[in-house]
DNA sequence: TTTATGTTTCGTTGATGATCGAAGTGTCAA
DNA sequence: TTGACACTTCGATCATCAACGAAACATAAA
């Protein structure tokens, strides 16, 4: 098996847990230098050394060289995504022990774009602000946009009328890895994000 | 790093080369019994076995008994995106050696419905197809549709003006790990593949 | 130049884990 | 009951690899 190979390969760079947690660590950032994921890691600059070549060797990351530093940064999105993809089977909710939260996680988890969607607290917290005013309720899959809350969205001068047309990329529910709770995606998360962001709220 | 740890223990699942064996050929098919995923994977009954246990444990698949078989399949849908992710960002196109392909890989590519939208074999051959007639046009990330394109689709009872009033999720390239080639997904390439199947075409 | 800092290479140690033989349990068929 | 088959558990072997100390290299500031 060609294809089993190549994944085992990637998955087995992903799969120790200190190379796991720079890649984690450059997920939130642009691009970190090596002392720096070293410490994140725990490790020492020899062992972090090791590791990470081993990522630019597997294409994970990139390197770039600025005076004695080098940066390192993830080598294109779809790494990004294939390590979100993971950390979604991740083990089921740990149980709420919120205490004391580590602080770079959190800064990741804020107004994350996610690329195409949105995600992260500010979704999260916005879709359930929705849902609990009853401006959007879950149905299946999906959600379905209430009465009140068309009108909600046309003063945002968002159509939902309009979006509506294709029922199928309307308002999916999508699983966000860093807060393990549905909020909106498809054509309506999009139009509301790109609102949101041109009137600045965000 | 909580959720490093988590990344590092699925991905240490999916790195050791016998057990992403497995899980690519449960990618095809919908379960199979221990011992065919044994041999498929070139390990005695017992390696694949210990393989087995650690893969139902760490939530990746689920088992089931008939008799004296244990069926095995993937545990979630999430698990099959979250193994074609790793696939995707796997070494460059390999070099066109297409001579005597794996005949079980083929198998796996042909008329994979990929969870949501059109992948595989069929739809990247209906792509390039609708390509080559000019029905459809490349256009930065996503395709236009042409006014012969239109008519084509109206004869499949596809409205395509219906679908594009959203534009955003109209018709997006997607790229295919199985193919390493780009193909339509969103809406557009939903309604395909609902029309095609009521047509009993796939 | 000297000194400090960022990073790599080398060599060794130690722990983890994949593998299979041998032996066991459970299920089906004769 | 007696086999045959599917699968698991146990135990031992063996290879891989993460980790760091020591030393070297490279760049920048003193």
């Amino acid at each position: 098996m060609e294809v089993a190979d190549d994944i085992a390969e990637i998955a087995a760079l992903m799969g120790e847990p200190s190379r796991a947690t720079m890649l984690v660590a450059l997920l939130g950032k642009e691009a970190l230098p090596a002392t720096e994921l070293a410490s994140q890691a725990f490790i020492s600059p020899q062992t972090a050394s090791s590791h990470l070549s081993k990522l630019v060797a597997g294409r994970l990351l990139t390197v770039e060289q600025h005076g004695r530093h080098r940066y390192y940064r993830l080598a294109s999105d779809e790494v990004g995504r294939a390590i979100e993809s993971l950390a979604i089977i991740a083990p089921p909710p740990p149980a709420a022990h919120n205490t004391q939260e580590d602080e770079r996680l959190k800064t990741v988890r804020y107004a994350r774009t996610c690329y195409d969607h949105m995600a992260g607290k500010v979704a999260v917290a916005i879709t359930r602000a929705l849902e609990q005013r009853e401006f959007l309720m879950r149905s299946g899959r999906s959600y379905e946009v209430t009465e009140s809350g068309k009108e909600w969205f046309r003063n945002l001068r968002i159509d939902t009328d309009d979006l509506r047309t294709n029922r199928r990329a309307f308002a999916l529910q999508c699983l966000d890895w860093s807060e393990r709770q549905y909020h909106i995606s498809g054509a309506l998360g999009t139009a509301l994000l790109d609102r949101l962001l041109n009137l600045k709220y965000i």
